[in-house]
DNA sequence: GCGTTTGTTCGTAACTTTGCGAACAGAATT
DNA sequence: AATTCTGTTCGCAAAGTTACGAACAAACGC
C-alpha cells in the first residue's frame, strides 16, 4: 500500500456517481432532463417522499453540480446544469469505454 | 405527492451509481477494466487504504454486480462482470442521452 | 395587514458508510 | 507440524445519509 491518492477525474466521476446513487435523485434528474416543468412543486408531485426530503435531494444534486436552482418568486425553478451534465456524460462515457474485456482471458 | 414508486431501471441505475460513488471503487474498476492483474494484492497495492477496507469495497462492487471474484488459492482473483458492465454502460448512456436541453429555454 | 402558497431549514431518529487494526481461516511452503 | 502468505470477517468509532414533521421565511392575493 503506497501513499498514492486518487486522480481529479476519479474524484469527479465518483462525486457525480454518488449524487446519482439514489432512485429519487435519478427520478429528479430524468424529470428535469425531459424538460417538463422545473418547479419544485412539480418535482415533489412526481415523488413518493416528503417535501423536506425532496429539498434535501435537490440540495445534494446542486452541490454535486448536476442541477441549478433559481428563485422565481414565490416558486423555485430547478434545471439541469448543462455544462456539468456534459462533463458527466463524457466522464461516464470514457469510463465505460475503457474496459478491455475481450473473451475469457480473465476470469 | 402520490404513492408512486421508482421504476426498475431507475433503481438499477441508482444501484450502479451508488457503487461507483467512491473514488476507491472507481479506481478499482478502472484498474480491473484495464485488465492488469486482477489479484486482490495488486488492487490493494494501487490504493491508499488498508486491506480490510479494500476487501469491503470489493464486496460492495460485487454485490452491485459490477465485478466478480474467484478463488485461485491462495489468492483471490477479481474481474469486471462483463454482462452487468454492458448493462450499466447502456443505462448510463441512455440516461445522459435523454437531456433535451437546447438553448436557454429553461433557466 | 392577514392568511395562503411555496419551499427551506431545524431537530431528531434510524440506519449506512468508511476506515482501521486485530483476529481469524485456508492453502502453500518449509 | 509450524510458519508464512493471502484475504475475509469482526468489532468498533466517527461521520454521513435518508426520512419525517414542525417551524420558519418570503412573497403573493385578498
Amino acid at each position: 500500500m503506497t501513499n498514492k491518492d486518487y486522480s481529479i477525474r476519479q474524484e469527479r466521476l465518483a462525486r457525480f456517481a454518488k449524487a446519482m446513487g439514489h432512485p429519487a435523485r435519478i427520478a429528479i434528474l430524468q424529470f428535469l432532463a425531459k424538460q417538463q416543468t422545473c418547479y419544485f412543486g412539480d418535482i415533489h408531485e412526481e415523488l413518493p417522499i416528503a417535501k423536506a426530503t425532496v429539498s434535501q435531494h435537490l440540495k445534494e444534486l446542486k452541490e454535486a453540480g448536476l442541477i441549478q436552482g433559481e428563485v422565481e418568486a414565490p416558486k423555485v425553478k430547478y434545471c439541469i446544469n448543462r455544462d456539468n451534465w456534459q462533463l458527466a456524460k463524457e466522464l461516464f462515457g470514457g469510463f465505460f469505454e475503457q474496459c478491455q474485456c475481450k473473451n475469457d482471458d480473465c476470469c
